[in-house]
DNA sequence: TTATCTGAAGTCGTATACGATTTTTACTAC
DNA sequence: GTAGTAAAAATCGTATACGACTTCAGATAA
């Protein structure tokens, strides 16, 4: 406890995406992060590109802008670690791990495969209270202008559908999946130009939910999924010149924050 | 160097693991062992049934046992826990997850799924190195007698084929896959019974990775997934009393397939 | 007896401290 | 200027220490 936090705002972009968390916890905002708290602050920050591919992750500096020691830091690196965000070579720290776009590609399959399963299975098992969060979800989205908010509410939309079908290890490797995928910065862009056909399937998923037609509401998901890949890559090989033969695009930022 | 150290065997199941383990390492046998070594005995704790599901963890046990401090104990158990191995309730320390009938079901689904696109993928890049191992490991496997360490080169088979596929995605799911599934204790016994039919599988798949049909390759391995699958599932079934029809049993048991 | 309370013991979670390793800097030799 | 080296600084990994939380045993009251 330091006189010196309340005159030191250090506006460095993780502080911001710190405080940012600390609002939403609503409490007492001077309670300790938890080292759950951490690993979503982490995780949100490689999303959202605050960390870019390649970084190291300074245990020190983390600690002091979380307002802990580096034991929980750690402890959460290590849960990243096992989700594939980062590296932890011995004796080295943290890095931020590499994407390429074979990894995007296989991401996206795994995707196709994983999800109108998923999909089947809930449709008979679906609760009200589900179909009706869903809905307002829906809506929401259809409002909403902020990038990753709609990000948010989108994985939120998935995952009420999916968990009914109670098949928790298939969620597990569908939330990784969605962490790898969210993590392409430019997802988030192509997000906003895709909400509107994006939101044309949702309605279809979740009309085909309240009909009790598995079959439609698992195809439909497939179309989906399908749809987002084909704007994702796409605006891959857009960005990245062509075919996206190349990987290793890390040239050292002048300023790093 | 405590004098305590060699007068007290403490010759707990867990106790001979990490025996066993530090001379596998091979060299300087006082040497600390790292976070890794500690995830992977655990692991393998768990996985041989010496952790039963349930089970607390306790941290100052398990760091006395592997001569360190708690710190580096809590690290692998974060690991373990994005592993699916346990559970990390908070300020309640940690607790072997539990296995159900539907997990185990799913496990095998996903492999089903996930295998044969990984040979597929793989047999056009599989290297001569990777088939003379995969060769010698065939026959070691059809040599050996100890469930544990048939286990072991039965996973090491399909990953040196697997891995040629290059789908770092797709492997980190597979391994995550046969964690759960290496799980059943019983698992292990019926590796033996069905010794001599998956060796068989092993030489097929084998072979049309030789000849690089990868269709054959792909097929192959699916019949081998499942033929594991109707085996373990009817133990698990014997084993439990009775079909384990309780609430998940989606396919009606009258007549076999 | 059964239930509730209270204090003690046990266990967890993390801040601090420190040795070990890596990285950077400064210097020298070529 | 480049290469090599040695000292200094930065960073990591973990043992220790301690406050916080949970659990359990014994006591009291109903």
């Amino acid at each position: 406890m330091s006189a010196a936090e309340p005159a030191a705002p250090a506006l460095t972009p993780f502080g911001r995406l710190v405080a940012e968390h600390r609002r939403s916890l609503g409490s007492g905002a001077d309670e300790r992060l938890s080292t759950d708290d951490i690993v979503q602050l982490l995780q949100q920050a490689i999303i959202r590109g605050v960390f870019a591919p390649g970084r190291a992750l300074r245990q020190d500096d983390l600690a002091l802008e979380l307002g802990v020691s580096k034991i929980p830091v750690r402890e959460a690196l290590r849960t990243l670690e096992a989700y594939g965000f980062v590296e932890l070579p011995h004796n080295r720290g943290a890095v931020v791990k590499e994407l390429t776009l074979a990894q995007l590609r296989e991401a996206f399959d795994l995707r196709q495969m994983v999800e109108p399963l998923l999909m089947r299975a809930a449709v008979a098992r679906l609760s009200e209270a589900a179909l009706k969060e869903a809905a307002e979800l829906v809506e929401r989205m259809a409002q909403e202008r902020n990038a990753w908010t709609f990000s948010r509410l989108n994985s939120r939309f998935h995952q009420i559908l999916y968990e009914a079908a109670d098949m928790p290890l298939s969620m597990q490797i569908l939330t990784m999946l969605q962490g790898y995928i969210q993590r392409m910065s430019f997802m988030q862009l192509s997000m906003m130009g895709f909400n509107r056909s994006s939101n044309e399937d949702h309605r279809h998923i979740l009309d085909a939910c309240r009909r009790g037609d598995a079959d439609a509401a698992a195809r439909h998901v497939a179309d989906h999924v399908s749809g987002i890949k084909t704007v994702v890559m796409g605006l891959y090989a857009q960005l990245h010149g062509d075919t996206g033969a190349d990987e290793l695009h890390s040239k050292p930022p002048r300023h790093a924050n």
